[in-house]
DNA sequence: GTCTATACCATGATAGAC
DNA sequence: GTCTATCATGGTATAGAC
């Protein structure tokens, strides 16, 4: 009976590290941005050697995709527990309301779409690909019951609306507007959100 | 008389390559972004060795810090050159519109918000703070026009709508759009332009 | 077996000699 | 202006300690 308990018991602690890597990285990401993070840094953050953490993911590359996996998977989960009683306009508010807090708390690590070689790493990993793919799907229903409903403007694309909603979750006013203290959090949560559902006018 | 001649027209020369390197940098930053673009590209695609870069700009930043003043002449110039007979909001519109079609050429250079040596190089340089300022007060007097008139919210910070416009102007849906192939430059630039002023509603 | 220390190697920003 | 160092950084691989 030892034998399997032991197992158990590593394998657990495996996972208990390999998250707190993907923490370190999710800070990073938010912070700095995937090129300016070091796997120097994300092994100080953690507390480990650096050679460590190949040990857990095999590349720079697959430690951006496993902290995007996470998020995505969080979101999802978040997405799925609204209740469906929700006008889709609402549901979509509140996604993201959640992305833009979750980043106000420097929890939401985003990722250049310029560097090619991590976007080709990204795409041969099923794991993320599938995942975008679900969130895309279930964002993507939900704009369309909204354009039924007469919530969203239907001379817009699907695809165009989703990357608006995407793109204000990691638009760089947030930094600048936090940066000038001004605003409280909450402020500025509800300033890009009245920016982007109902437009400057 | 040779000698004054002689002179103006090495400066003259000075001034083309100059101009060279900075448009070379200006489509490398708005295709690759600062931390990816190399000192080595800037030179390959001048045509000149890298080291002679070093002969007019000091450092990477201060190449970086010339195409964006570049740019933000051009903007200032494109703002003042608006009939003064235009509606605030129709200007701001027009400015927008001008910077996606701009970057639809792959002409709009940007830089990251979160590299802070690149933002520290920049404060100090003084050239640059004051365009952006001057750009800063340009479009603040406008949005403030604009919330007179009743075109934009009067509850918006005039700070907020600034950004707002800002972001929108970098904003990474026009990549995945441009990507996707599916609507033609035109069509990216107004649904972008829609989604800023009128919202998604 | 898992972590650490260290070595390796490419890249990229500068600087100095022609 | 070019060519050729220099020097730091950072991603990756290996070798040994608990």
């Amino acid at each position: 009976m030892t034998g399997p308990q032991k197992l158990s018991f590593k394998q657990q602690q495996l996972i208990v590290r390999e998250d707190a890597i993907v923490d370190a990285v999710n800070g990073l990401l938010a912070r700095k941005g995937y090129d300016l993070m070091t796997m120097d840094e994300v092994a100080a953050e953690v507390g480990i050697a650096k050679a460590s953490l190949y040990k857990h993911f095999p590349s720079k590359e697959a430690l951006a995709a496993a902290a995007m996996i996470r998020l995505l998977e969080n979101t999802l989960a978040h997405v799925r527990s609204l209740a469906v009683s929700m006008p889709a306009i609402a549901r979509l508010r509140a996604i993201l309301q959640w992305a833009l807090e979750v980043r106000m708390q420097g929890g939401l690590p985003t990722l250049p779409a310029q560097n090619t070689s991590l976007r080709e790493a990204l795409v041969k990993n099923m794991r993320y690909v599938g995942k975008v793919l679900d969130l895309n799907e279930l964002l993507g229903d939900l704009i369309e019951q909204a354009k039924k409903d007469g919530a969203i403007r239907s001379d817009l694309p699907t695809e165009v609306v989703l990357f608006t909603i995407y793109a204000r979750s990691c638009d760089p006013s947030v930094d600048y507007l936090k940066m000038m203290g001004q605003h409280s959090d909450r402020q500025i949560v509800d300033f890009l959100l009245l920016t982007c559902f109902n437009g400057l006018g």
